[in-house]
DNA sequence: GATGAAACACTACCGGT
DNA sequence: ACCGGTAGTGTTTCATC
C-alpha cells in the first residue's frame, strides 16, 4: 500500500493492459502470471483507486473520422495562469490533448482536430479569447502511443511486496 | 461502408468510448441509442476494421506509477528519413509517444518518462545514435487527454439524457 | 492479499428478418 | 443493416483462508 510502489504483478498488469486496454480481460493477465482472475481483477481496482491508471482512451484515427486537419498549437501562458488556462483550454471543442511545460516561453501546447481552417480559426480564436498568446502553430502528420516496455522486463530492482 | 464517413451511430459510439474506453459496454450505448447490443458490437468491429478506431490505451499517471522525469524531446529529421526515424524512435525505452510534424525545423517530437537523469540521457543519446538531431527539451508538467464532444452534438443530432 | 463459487453481464457467433 | 438466441467467457460479490 505504499505510495507509489509497484510491484511486479502491479507492472504487469499495467503491461498487458497497454496493449489492448479493451481487449484483455482479467483472466488473460492471470495465467500469463498464474494467478487467478479475481486476484487481477482487484488489483487492476486499486490501481485505479490509487490514480496510477487514469483511465482507457481511444485512439482514434481522426484523418479517417473526417478531421483532416490535425495541428499542434504552442502557446505562451503566464505561470501564475498557467494551471487554470490549460484546464480551460481543455473544454474548448476540437481540442484533444493539452500538454503544460514547466517552464520557458513555449509552456502550453495544445491538440487540435478540425474539417477545415474555419475550425481551426475559431479554436485560435478561442484560445487567444482566454488568454493564452499563440507563438507557433504547426500540422501533426501522424501520432503513434508507445506502450512502455519497462513495465515487463524491469525486474532487476523488485523483490518487494 | 463509404470511406470516411461516419453516420450518427458511428459518431455516438466514438463519443461514449471515449469516456471510459474499457468500461463501456455495448450493451450501455446500445439502451442509449434505442438499438440492440449486436448491432452496436458490429459497428464497433466495423470501425476497429476500417482503422477508424485504433486501439484503447491505457492513461498512466507515469509520476505515480514510479516515473517522475516526464520530458519532451523536440529534433530534427531530414524529411525523406523523418518517417523511418520516428518509427525507430517509437522501439526506445521510455519513449510513450511520437509526433511527425508536416514543416520546419522542429519536426519530430518524443515524449519520454524516466526515473531519473541516467534514464533521460541515455535515451537522448539513443535518439542521437539513431540521428535525429535534438535541439530542444521541456519538461512536461502535466497532460490531458479530452474527448471530442463533436461526436456528440455536431449536426442537429435529436436529443439526449 | 489471494482464492474459489455463484449470480450476473458481456461477447462471439449463428441464422433470421 | 439490424435483431434475437445461445453458448462461452468475463465480471462482481461474497465467504474463506
Amino acid at each position: 500500500m505504499k505510495d507509489g510502489e509497484l510491484d511486479r504483478v502491479d507492472r504487469h498488469i499495467l503491461y498487458y493492459l497497454q496493449q489492448d486496454a479493451r481487449g484483455t480481460s482479467s483472466s488473460e493477465i492471470a495465467e500469463k502470471l498464474d494467478l487467478s482472475a479475481s486476484t487481477v481483477r482487484t488489483r487492476i481496482n486499486k490501481l485505479e483507486e490509487r490514480g496510477v491508471i487514469r483511465g482507457y482512451h481511444l485512439d482514434i484515427d481522426y484523418d479517417l473520422a473526417g478531421y483532416p486537419l490535425y495541428t499542434k498549437i504552442i502557446c505562451t501562458a503566464p505561470i501564475p495562469e498557467r494551471d487554470e488556462l490549460a484546464n480551460e483550454a481543455r473544454q474548448i471543442r476540437g481540442v484533444t490533448a493539452v500538454r503544460e511545460i514547466m517552464t520557458g516561453e513555449r509552456n502550453v501546447y495544445v491538440n487540435t482536430i478540425g474539417r477545415d481552417h474555419d475550425d481551426l480559426n475559431r479554436i485560435s480564436e478561442d484560445l487567444d479569447a482566454l488568454g493564452l498568446e499563440i507563438v507557433d502553430e504547426q500540422i501533426i502528420r501522424d501520432e503513434y502511443v508507445c506502450p512502455y516496455h519497462g513495465f515487463l522486463d524491469e525486474d532487476g530492482i523488485d523483490g518487494e511486496e
